[in-house]
DNA sequence: GTCTATAGGTTGATAGAC
DNA sequence: GTCTATCAACCTATAGAC
């Protein structure tokens, strides 16, 4: 049998699931106590409050998959191609076992209020980070220009997840799924992404 | 003076303030009336319940919008460009005169829960239609593979429209920059579309 | 650390006077 | 159609026994 796990785990694991399955607002404290097999109070004695809940069934999953995206960014070497760029920001998120947790992610992305108050600085220095990679592998492309178009693969990846559960629903996907999903993406920026500016 | 508009209209213009800034579960009634400066009753005599004005104020403007996509992409001809069909399907959404209607679009989009009970006929006719012309510009590509990239390009879109704000403010943009982040989606999207699907 | 009990506030919805 | 007043249900958070 398993083992059961530590409260304080038990309670972030099913916050995530469920922050994933119905966003922040729509999920209460009762919601997440009930899923745990835990008791309410537990909830204020581990964490604050809820906002401090939220933070950091967050953070338990934003710091790994920010190192992963830099480390694979790393490992590519200090001249990476076009393809490797977009695979390092956008494969950590979609590859991740958990779909609860991708469900949280782009929850994340869509809530301007929560990125403001969990990302500010984090985001901040990872974009900065891949903002400069492409700025060595596509030179031609202005700043703001590169800045608009790795926003619009962070919201292509966000829906592709968000809309994941649903396209199964309607076609049987298998497992291996996800990484065809990847390369899906990865071709598809890399080829926006190499558009001429235009003007 | 401008003269007062009726109390259903103001309720919807309210609540799609509001539910663009913090989204639908997190506004509550008493918050749009505060708003709107009706009475609380109002909300209940005019809709039935909160459910049924998320879905009124959802509909006042997908339905236009999704008017004019095809009515955009109609107006191409028979035999419309990628360029074409990109920007029927993104201009309407991001053009709008006002922000709180996109903004709103943008957190039906990343709310899975709302969309399928909203959304379902509607949306998925409308796709059919974009696949089809898509299908005709880029016969090569497989059908699956067009869903999956006009899925990216929504999602790029709705990106775009959720962060807006938030650029703003670290940049000053000026309200030509509507039309200019158009040409930007639409040029980054139609190279990905024309991406060799690979495999 | 975990529980019960409860305070204190907000929510969606409605009844009934005007 | 619009208002006041109110209900029952829910919420987050905490105090205090074990």
């Amino acid at each position: 049998m398993t083992p059961r796990l530590d409260t304080k785990t038990r309670i972030l694991d099913a916050a995530e699931k469920l922050f994933g399955e119905k966003g922040f607002d729509a999920t209460s404290l009762r919601d997440i106590t009930a899923e745990a097999d835990v008791n309410l109070a537990a909830v204020n004695y581990h964490f604050q409050s809820k906002d401090s809940l939220i933070d950091a069934a967050i953070l338990r999953r934003a710091e790994p998959i920010n190192s992963k995206r830099i480390a694979m960014l790393e490992a590519a070497g200090p001249h990476p191609t076009v393809e490797q760029i977009v695979e390092a920001f956008v494969a950590p998120i979609l590859e991740h076992d958990e779909e609860s947790m991708a469900m949280m992610m782009a929850r994340v992305l869509s809530s301007p209020d929560v990125i403001q108050r969990v990302f500010r600085g984090t985001m901040q220095t990872l974009a900065d980070r891949f903002l400069d990679a492409l700025g060595v592998a596509l030179p031609e492309l202005s700043p703001r220009e590169r800045m608009w178009r790795l926003h619009f693969i962070g919201g292509a990846a966000a829906h592709a997840v968000t809309r994941g559960p649903m396209l199964r629903e309607l076609f049987g996907l298998d497992f291996r799924d996800r990484k065809l999903l990847i390369a899906r993406l990865v071709r598809f920026a890399a080829a926006g992404l190499r558009a001429p500016e235009g003007r």
